[in-house]
DNA sequence: CGCATTTGACCAGCGC
DNA sequence: GCGCTGGTCAAATGCG
């Protein structure tokens, strides 16, 4: 989308100010009519998507359904509570979602988001998750600089960053690492425990997003158990656990880059006891994909990354995953560009934390041909939707153009997650900004295909798992 | 009044 | 062995 960029046709007389602008002024107009155009192609587009959505959606439901059906009858009614319907959306909340509202707002979420930032329906924006690829042949003019959501899988031991959201990593960390520590009559069981601490580290996935709210939404209930100021990042880290089910192992940490306040870092850790709800499971199943993947390539790998075969392949972006001793992490990057992926596995990772590598490596790497020349990041316009958008990536990609496009610098708030009010109003402009994000992205609806494939296909996993 | 969040304290693991 | 750091607990506080 270059419009008004183009030079002015080449004027005969130097010395025509007026018929230089009126023909800047043609080519402009021209420009924007085009633009429009596009603008509603895209609408229509769009319009299929979420067509196509709902319907994969029923069918996703119908999956869900014949997977918990037993077990989500007794188990927890409230969890499960928030019965499919139109409005329950599959939500890969990845995206800058999980806007921040004043707590009262949870009533009205799917069953009763306690945390108040963590479950809100009315921020989530319906996905198409059609698996249907974007064929129009103008989506590439815009910001196809690298369309790819950028997936990387890296480890970083003991980063804040791991997630698992739960439901699936394999041997996965079922038990909270720390559980050991809680049991002083170690001696009685300590095999047990051990076993469930190695579990407990098999493997973490941390997702990175673009997020200028506290924490992103994920589609399951959390509540926050602690908060610590990690060394080397100003941003305190949050302690989260699952309360959809009391008994829920789950744990996730969130926490700010310190070089880019507007990355979220969410790391999962545990497997959900409970059936998820349907955007948590999709969440789920995302991030269990690199997980499995983790697990099961990565079994021989060092402290080096390399590419998932699902990354070499373009479905997911490019991928690189690591393990480090003990802890694999898987991080879902989702927040940058892949070309440049290449150089994010380059990062020093293995220094433990990404409070300084890490960001760096994204401010030199990733933002940079992204944010170059624009503002580094314009104000998030989803929320301003009202609308929770899916995988970082396109909320990213979105955000980009719109600060391309509106030039307001990014604001940077702090981790108290007290001023993401006072969202801009959302232009159609931003609308059609963001569904030509998504639509423009094949690799998007690749990663809810997967996300989608790789969740039914782990039903049948995890009930052999029982 | 109940629930969620905050925050200081405690504990365990790890590196030196 | 000691200190540092991360992770969790639980009392205090705030909010609806």
């Amino acid at each position: 989308m270059d419009v008004a960029v183009e030079r002015p046709p080449p004027v005969k007389e130097e010395n025509k100010p007026e018929t230089m602008e009126d023909d800047k002024l043609e080519a402009t107009k021209a420009e924007m009519g085009e633009v429009r155009e596009e603008n509603e192609r895209l609408k229509t587009l769009l319009s299929h998507i979420v067509r196509d959505y709902q319907s994969l959606q029923t069918h996703f439901q119908d999956a869900v359904k014949v997977k918990h059906q037993a077990p989500a009858a007794d188990k927890l009614p409230a969890a499960s509570a928030p019965a499919p319907t139109a409005d329950d959306l599959v939500s890969l909340s990845l995206g800058s979602g999980g806007y921040a509202r004043p707590k009262g707002a949870h009533q009205r979420s799917l069953s009763s988001s306690s945390s108040g930032t963590e479950t809100d329906p009315d921020d989530q924006l319906s996905l198409g998750l059609s698996s249907r690829r974007s064929t129009d042949g103008d989506n590439r003019q815009v910001a196809r600089p690298s369309a790819t959501p950028l997936m990387n899988l890296s480890s970083d031991s003991s980063a804040d960053d791991s997630a698992a959201p739960g439901s699936d990593l394999p041997a996965a960390a079922c038990p909270p690492a720390t559980k050991a520590r809680k049991s002083p009559s170690a001696g009685v069981d300590g095999a047990d425990d051990e076993v469930l601490q190695q579990q407990a580290k098999k493997a973490r996935v941390s997702v990175r997003v673009k997020c200028d709210t506290p924490t992103m939404n994920d589609g399951c209930q959390w509540r926050k158990y602690g908060q610590k100021i990690s060394k080397g990042n100003p941003c305190p880290r949050a302690y989260y656990r699952c309360t959809v089910a009391p008994s829920c192992p789950v744990r996730k940490q969130v926490q700010r880059c310190a070089d880019d306040m507007s990355i979220l870092i969410t790391t999962y850790e545990g497997t959900h006891s409970h059936p998820l709800p349907p955007a948590a499971a999709a969440m789920a199943s995302t991030t269990s994909a690199a997980a499995s993947m983790l697990l099961a390539g990565s079994s021989s790998s060092s402290s080096h990354g390399h590419h998932l075969p699902f990354a070499s392949a373009g479905l997911l972006g490019p991928t690189t995953i690591s393990t480090i001793a003990s802890c694999p992490t898987v991080t879902l990057d989702l927040t940058a560009p892949h070309s440049l992926m290449q150089q994010q596995y380059q990062s020093p990772y293995a220094a433990g934390y990404e409070s300084k590598a890490l960001p760096a490596a994204w401010s030199s790497g990733y933002l940079a041909p992204y944010a170059g020349g624009l503002p580094f990041y314009g104000k998030s316009s989803l929320p301003a939707m009202g609308q929770h958008f899916g995988l970082g990536m396109a909320t990213t990609r979105a955000e980009q153009l719109y600060g391309a496009a509106h030039s307001s610098s990014y604001l940077q708030r702090t981790s108290s997650g007290g001023g993401v009010h006072g969202a801009p109003a959302a232009a159609p402009a931003v609308t059609d900004t963001i569904a030509k994000a998504i639509t423009l992205d094949p690799s998007f609806q690749s990663v809810l295909a997967a996300a989608i494939t790789s969740y039914m296909g782990r039903g049948a996993g995890a009930a052999a798992h029982k």
